[in-house]
DNA sequence: TGGTATAACATGGTAAATTATGGGATTCAA
DNA sequence: TTGAATCCCATAATTTACCATGTTATACCA
């Protein structure tokens, strides 16, 4: 029994004429252990498809509904689009699952797909689209270290 | 039961054709108390892999999960890079992990690698490169006595 | 302290299981 | 009945699990 749920690696996978893409094993193993589901919707930021459990939205949501902080409002939009766009997305017996038209198309996907993982969440990119984006955030983190404080919270 | 858990010394070992390798000994005596998982990744400052316990990267993940980010772009690219880039890598019964090309080649190992302590993390190497960064690094700290600022409040 | 028995380890090889993926067959709805 | 979605089977490639052996380190005893 594992202790911690995260997406990672970077994997690229054939997506069929039907639009059929394996979910990477490792993600799969997740939504197995957790009993819980895959949603995936547009990404906001992004020309990809952004997907993560069933649950990580539900927290969304409740957070939401007890926001008090300035920007909730502005949040509370953004959650419109999300809850909006997002559905659930299970897969088969052999470990894939149906890509809608509108996803494919808003990440401009046609026969290959390359999952990355992002903890929480996950995206699902144009190979080449997300070449150029990892790339570009290389460069930029080269750039500008940012500090990731692990420990922030902790006691 | 062992109080504290660190990665420590400097091992070296084969990888063979398959790009397997024994993870030290005490590496895995750590993940088996723990019982946890390894992850690696390619380092973002040097040419080697680093890796970690799977709990390092999931207190990150919970830094950024926190719901008033959910949206947010900064820290947003730096887990791209980082999530999308880590593998859980769990040993087999003679506790090898096996390395993939991506981080072989990030690393320039080939057949011999050698495990790095770091505390809570750890570092492989390609051993020339290792031999040639220690010297580097044991000539700077010489140079001029880096400082640890110790945080008042942790214990 | 020195020597030996024992256990742990690294490492090569192989067998078994998992995974990705193509191609139907079946079902359901328009 | 046509098109789409779901399910099932087959297969090749990859990954993982297991066995075997020589070597090194550790524990034990005289």
């Amino acid at each position: 029994m594992r202790k911690v749920f995260l997406f990672m690696d970077t994997v690229i996978n054939k997506v069929d004429a039907k639009g059929r893409v394996s979910l990477p094993a490792d993600y799969r193993a997740i939504v197995k252990e957790l009993s819980t589901e895959i949603v995936c919707y547009r990404s906001l930021s992004a020309p990809c498809i952004e997907g993560c459990l069933e649950e990580t939205l539900d927290k969304l949501a409740n957070v939401i509904e007890d926001a008090t902080d300035f920007f909730s409002e502005t949040q509370d939009n953004l959650t419109n689009l999300i809850f909006g766009d997002a559905r659930r997305f299970t897969f088969d017996s052999t470990g894939r699952i149906m890509l809608s038209e509108k996803l494919l198309k808003h990440a401009g996907i046609s026969d290959t797909a390359v999952f990355v993982g992002k903890g929480r969440k996950f995206q699902i990119w144009n190979p080449q689209n997300w070449a150029k984006e990892e790339a570009r955030i290389r460069a930029e983190v080269m750039k500008n270290r940012p500090v990731l404080k692990v420990n922030k919270d902790e006691k």
